[in-house]
DNA sequence: CCCATACTATGACTTAAGTCTCATCCTCTC
DNA sequence: GAGAGGATGAGACTTAAGTCATAGTATGGG
């Protein structure tokens, strides 16, 4: 058993050095943290945790892609993030100890690290700058929180779909967005359903703002994409 | 010059002792605060500070409301939070260190503490129980957005209004909701326009849910109300 | 008491978004 | 290379939301 999880652990550390937020906090953090996390993995489209339910922990992705969502009563699924390898997700339920406030789903298969809310508590009231880092992690998330409420309350679809092919577009620092990206995905993100993103892509097209290359969007002017998604 | 400040800091301590998350802090952190907290006033209508600016601090208030809110470039205003005395305001930006995301505007005359950013990321290092309340303050924050966002993505005007109808008439414990809310204001406050929300008023009246009273708005059913501001 | 002002009521109309439906087109497997 | 299944394109239609215009109604100050 421990000759099992010895080798998980120090990967773990590895992975927690190469976080934003945990860089800097020394061996001492790292390894008191990874002491205390527990390893779990799930395959494809399983749930990992359900809104409303209370919060286990803060979970850390090692791989794979996570979806936070929440689902209306209508069917209508709206996408809040999508966590990638070295993120965390659940901060705020961890954090302020309520219930989820919406559901993880597993994108792909997955690995992830959770780090008991207690234990958390416990190591942030010890070392200092970990509590720090969390505050400044969580302020992050809220900030990202406050972009979706001002382009869900002040952009229209176009807005709000320009809006998210520029961000996609500089994860991969290229003028290309791969189409991992449906429009049913992209309708979920930007909360709204499948035709209107397809109306509103030929949209931009006709504008000449974006081509499609086959199945992928190639930005053609960046500017104007940039001016349609102004608040 | 001291002697005009004292009585205010004393005040400020009662009133650091009064809020949620500095309550249990213990008087040292208390003091803490006080010496480095900046005393502002605003009057009415002036701004406190605008979106997109530097962060200068994090805002507690002592009396009177703020507003939080953006404005479209189309000129619609959507209001975020009003925050009223005994709360906070500019936690993401104070703790994360970025530009403030949004305009905060005095609604009353109002009277604010400013604790700069460096000093409470000093004192939180410093005092870990601190830094935990600053977490769980942060992290109520980003659950409030989540709430929003999930409003905004999920519900129609009629739902998101009932919601704001239901947590204003909570504030006050009562079914009542004092006409303190103008149908401009609650069209701010839902992100739509003050006709759209006169409608959905009167339809909900039409239900029998609520009704008008001279100009306050009164809760017949509050069951049908919350099955109306369901997700 | 009257008027100015701010808020509300309401209808007519426009536009954006959502729904329904079906054709088409990849792409992967067999 | 045929067919199945997922993804897209697109038209027709419905509905929610937003805009415009105008009239009514409080209400507080002079």
């Amino acid at each position: 058993m421990y000759d099992v999880s010895a080798p998980d652990k120090s990967k773990l550390s590895q992975l927690l050095s190469g976080i934003p937020y945990f860089r800097g906090q020394g061996p001492a953090v790292v390894a008191a943290l990874a002491a205390c996390a527990i390893p779990r993995t799930f395959e494809v489209d399983a749930i990992i945790f359900w809104e409303d339910q209370p919060a286990t922990g803060l979970f850390l992705v090692e791989e794979g892609t996570v979806k936070i969502s929440r689902i209306s009563k209508e069917g209508r699924e709206h996408i809040m993030h999508l966590i990638s390898a070295g993120d965390t997700f659940n901060d705020v339920a961890a954090l302020d100890g309520g219930m989820n406030p919406a559901t993880a789903t597993a994108c792909t298969a997955v690995k992830v690290w959770e780090i008991p809310r207690e234990d958390l508590r416990r190591l942030a009231e010890q070392y200092p700058q970990l509590a720090w880092a969390l505050v400044e992690s969580i302020a992050r998330r809220a900030r990202h929180l406050v972009g979706l409420v001002q382009g869900l309350a002040l952009r229209n679809v176009r807005g709000r779909l320009a809006h998210l092919l520029l961000s996609e577009a500089q994860n991969l620092d290229s003028d290309r967005v791969p189409r991992m990206l449906t429009q049913e995905e992209m309708a979920a993100r930007v909360g709204t359903v499948r035709e209107v993103v397809g109306r509103a892509l030929r949209n931009l097209a006709n504008d000449g703002i974006i081509e499609f290359d086959r199945h992928r969007i190639v930005i053609l002017d960046p500017d104007r994409l940039a001016a349609a998604a102004e608040v």
